[in-house]
Formats: structure tokens, sequence, C-alpha cells
DNA sequence: GTCTATACACTGATAGAC
DNA sequence: GTCTATCAGTGTATAGAC
């Protein structure tokens, strides 16, 4: 942290991704919102009138560092097999520095679905550009060119992004099971993960006779 | 819900097994778990001293729903591959009836590790039973006969674990923004999803010349 | 813009009657 | 065992001085 003469809103918003990302938007207090940001509560409320609003913007913000990248990838130009690796080598590499988004996302999601609805109507953009169907597109002409297996494009991506995610939000209970509580152990099985999800993905949709 | 003469103690761990795990600890409130038991707070805290307690104590049979029958399918008898296919097959019908508890689990974990431990430590025999060694030992035999390709276990079972349970904690992104959160539709998908990962799972680990 | 002081509602928890 | 009444503490939010 070099740039420390940061503004107040951003000192706020800082403060505030930090404390509702570990706590979640009932966990958080306004006070130590406040006081990891050096001000008061009553500056907090003239910033962002109310605690919803304040999570609102941290969620939105914590959103939108995933979806970008994941728009650039999947429109590019590249074919599948590509594509699906790069997507998990730039994923990962993205988790190992915002490892609590995701958890945060979900976790919230779960409790207000709403709030996903709220950023599809001021981010039009993010369902208009029809990434999916592209995507789907591409997949099922790749299938027909015998390059990859047949494969339901849905079950898919579910199945690339669950395998890169679920280590990531469900590391607690992983690494406590399955490796004993060791943090270092488990950074390195992260690491190593990330050839070998790529191997297992396309394993399973490369043709039988390739 | 035919037997509705529950003694006290169970409709109110009912209802709080209901509000913990929708609200989660820190915006589940004692009043709204005293109203859905039918009963007062005051009688909450004759019960379980704190709201602590009380959380502990649903946290700690939510979690046991998920533990034996790991334990019996993994230290059966069969091979990996039925196993695995009997794994996903008994564990996507056990999320069909308690879709809520991972996400519980995984997010109140992630908020306070330490559950986990306290967990351990009064039920010794979860770690006590080698279950993972004893599935290792296992695998790396059938590796040797060549019944499946050369896999490292903890990999293999983070993956079937997270394809299993991540689209449901998942869900609400999922379902909006690849099925314009139709939840019918939803619902739809994670039936065949049963068959889909059996056959992803497998294709990834049979041998190249099976 | 930033602060101190405070309003006001709510929460977990307890006392005490029955 | 179950209730009503109530307390002490904490939470978000605002008023008003600078």
């Amino acid at each position: 942290m070099v740039n420390q003469q940061k503004d107040t809103e951003g000192k706020i918003l800082d403060a505030a991704k930090d404390v509702f990302q570990q706590k979640g938007m009932t966990g958080a207090r306004m006070q130590e919102i406040a006081d990891k940001a050096g001000i008061n509560k009553a500056l907090l409320h003239y910033y962002y009138r109310t605690k919803e609003k304040l999570f609102e913007k941290v969620f939105e913000i914590a959103f939108s560092i995933f979806i970008p990248r994941m728009q650039e990838i999947m429109l590019s130009e590249k074919p599948v097999f590509e594509k699906i690796e790069f997507f998990i080598e730039s994923y990962m590499d993205l988790l190992t520095k915002h490892p609590y988004i995701p958890g945060f996302v979900i976790n919230e999601l779960n409790r207000n679905p709403q709030i996903l609805v709220n950023i599809f109507e001021k981010n039009i953009h993010i369902k208009e550009n029809k990434l999916f169907e592209k995507f789907d597109a591409q997949i099922q002409a790749e299938v027909k060119k015998g390059i990859i297996k047949p494969i339901d494009t849905r079950n898919l991506m579910t199945n690339v992004i669950g395998l890169i995610v679920f280590p990531i939000v469900a590391r607690p209970i992983i690494q406590g099971i399955m490796f004993d509580n060791d943090k270092k152990q488990y950074d390195a099985f992260l690491k190593q993960r990330k050839d070998f999800v790529k191997e297992f993905i396309i394993n399973s949709i490369k043709p039988v006779n390739a």
C-alpha cells in the first residue's frame, strides 16, 4: 500500500470491502468499518446514506471484478480447448488475489437473490452481449467438427467454474479434513491444481479417437 | 409433518434450523426462532443458554447429516468406479432434500473455522477412522492394477465433491445467468446432472486403452 | 467535509411469578 | 416448564457545531 493519501470515499470502500467480505452483510458493523477507515460513523453515513447502500456498492465492485475477464476470454477467437485452459489459468490466478470474493458473493446471493437482479438492471450490457449464446454456438460448432465430444454447454461451464471456485469457498472444510488444517500444504495444493484441472477437463471432453 | 406433538426441545431445534440456515448465525434473531417454534424467547434461553450454544447444536446436526453416508460408501468393499458413481447418486439425492445445508456450513466455516475443530474434538471417531488414508490406499492399488489412470486422491475427491456441491451453493448465480432465473428449468438441470457428472468423472480417470 | 453527542429501536439475556 | 416484564448493551442513523 504505497498510496496512503486516498480520498475518504476510497478509504471507506476499502475498509467496507474488508469487513463485509469477512463478516457478511448482517455480521458487519458500521463502527468497525469506520475504525478501519480511520474516520467516524457519521462520515460513513455522509457518503453512503445507509449500511444497505454501502453494502450494495461493495457487492457490485466485488462482482464486477470477475465479469470483464470472463467476457474477454469467452468471446475471443480462440478454439474451445484453448479458451478453457486460459480460463482456468486466468481465474485461478485471480482467485489467489481475491479469495474471499466468491464465498462472499455466493453467500449474500443465497440470502437475497434479488441483488443479482438489481445488478443486471444497472448494468444491462452484462445480460445484453449474449455471452452464453455465443459460447454455446462455438461449442456446438466444434462438436460437429469432431474436435470435442458432444456435450451440453451449461453442464460444461458449471463444471469448469465449479472445479475452479469450489476449493476456494470450501477451503476451511477441505483443508481441515484432507490436509490436517495445514495452510501451506493447502496453498501448494491449490497451485498444482491448475494443471490438474486443465487435464481433468480436457480428458473428459476430448474425442475418444483423438 | 404428521407428528406435530413434538416436545419443546424438538420444536426449537426445527425452528432454529430453519432460521439459522436461511439467515446465518449473525442474521438470525432469537425472536424469530421463538415465533417459529410457537414459544417465547425466555424459553429458548431455558433450553439453550445462549444463541451461540443453540447455533452450535444446529450446526452440528446439519454437519452430521452428510458424514455417516460418506464413511459408509467410501469404506465399503466396492471398486473405485462403483464407489464414485454411488457417491454421486447418493449425495445428489441427499442435497435435493437438504439444499441449504452446504451453503450454510461453508459460509459459517469461512466466518469461523474454529467450529470444525470443536466438532472434531467432540466426535473423535470422525477423524480416527482414517477414512482418507483407506480410500487413498484403494485408489493407488487400482492405479497399479491399471484399472484407473494415475491420479492424486485429494484432487479427485475435491473434484467429485465440488461437482456435486457447487451447483447447489451457487444456484442463485448459475440459475440467474445461465437459466434466466427459471427455477423449474434449473431443477431439471440438477436432475439430469447426475448422469452427466458420473460420465464426466469416469471419462477423465479411466485408462486410455480401456 | 469532518467531528461529537445523542436519539431511538432492537437484541440477547435474565428475574421472578405461576 | 412456561410465561410476562424488563434490563443492559449495541446497532444504525441523525442533529448540529466547526
